[in-house]
DNA sequence: TCTTGACTTAGACATTGTCCAATGTAGGAT
DNA sequence: ATCCTACATTGGACAATGTCTAAGTCAAGA
């Protein structure tokens, strides 16, 4: 990710202090914070930042796809940094926090042709769920 | 669905007539509506059934497992009362629309332990996405 | 350094969902 | 058949999340 800012940078996006905080925020290993999380994180270093402004960073970098959208729960999205790797995610169904995880076989040359009713299938997301360690201890 | 209601009464719901409609629109092949849609179907046969009856209804019936709930897209939660046959999703990113979907593979045993985190994982949901014919030809 | 179009801001607004106190009613008891 | 009462429904306030706009600000090229 700290190559992030350069990598925008190169395709004409133009660099102010409010981005920049919201992609520190995201950096960092198994984050996955939501637009509100971020807006708090952005905060505490660059007070003054909107949340109008998060929101539409976070969209550009969907866009660009820096940055992968994950809406697990039909509450806030959440917002994973770790878009170049592909992986699907473990949620808890308690607390709600994902981690990325790896799978051993290709999901897509799961659905059969006659299963696909027309449409042209072009992503494919694995979510499990369960209970987190912390949550099962509780 | 034609005997949902028994089974339900059987487990010592009471009947009204706004339990009966949310049940009667939600029955019907490959149906995803949000709540609000199940809602203005409803009124349409009983025009003075409020939002939280049919909020209300809707969690009683996932709670029960008569109906799957659905959150794709951060968007509103879309009900699927297909719910006692194993199913995937097939969504399309423009309008919205769902179809289920059946797959070859055991998505669950793609996931090996070490990645398992520790979670107790007791579900897993496979999301197809793509284009519709009907928003491809547009 | 100047200029300009892109960016940010604050807050109104929209959508989706939850909660609560007052009222109504299904279904067992009589 | 009627009554009782616990459970269900209602409407509207509230909460959480996200979108939009008009006015002000600023990054970066000339």
């Amino acid at each position: 990710m700290s190559d992030l800012l350069e990598r925008l940078r190169g395709r004409g996006w133009r660099l102010t202090a409010q981005r920049r905080v919201v992609a520190e925020v995201l950096d960092g290993d198994h984050v996955h914070y939501t637009a509100d999380e971020v807006h708090a994180r952005a905060s505490e270093r660059l007070p003054e930042i909107s949340r109008a402004t998060v929101y539409n960073t976070l969209g550009e970098l969907v866009l660009l796809g820096e940055v992968l959208e994950v809406s697990t729960d039909g509450r806030a999205k959440r917002y994973d940094p770790n878009a170049h790797h592909d992986h699907h995610h473990l949620v808890c169904s308690q607390c709600g926090t994902i981690r990325d995880v790896h799978i051993e076989s290709d999901p897509m040359s799961a659905l059969p042709e006659p299963e696909r009713f027309g449409f042209e299938v072009s992503e494919v997301s694995v979510t499990f769920r369960g209970t987190c360690p912390n949550c099962a201890r509780a």
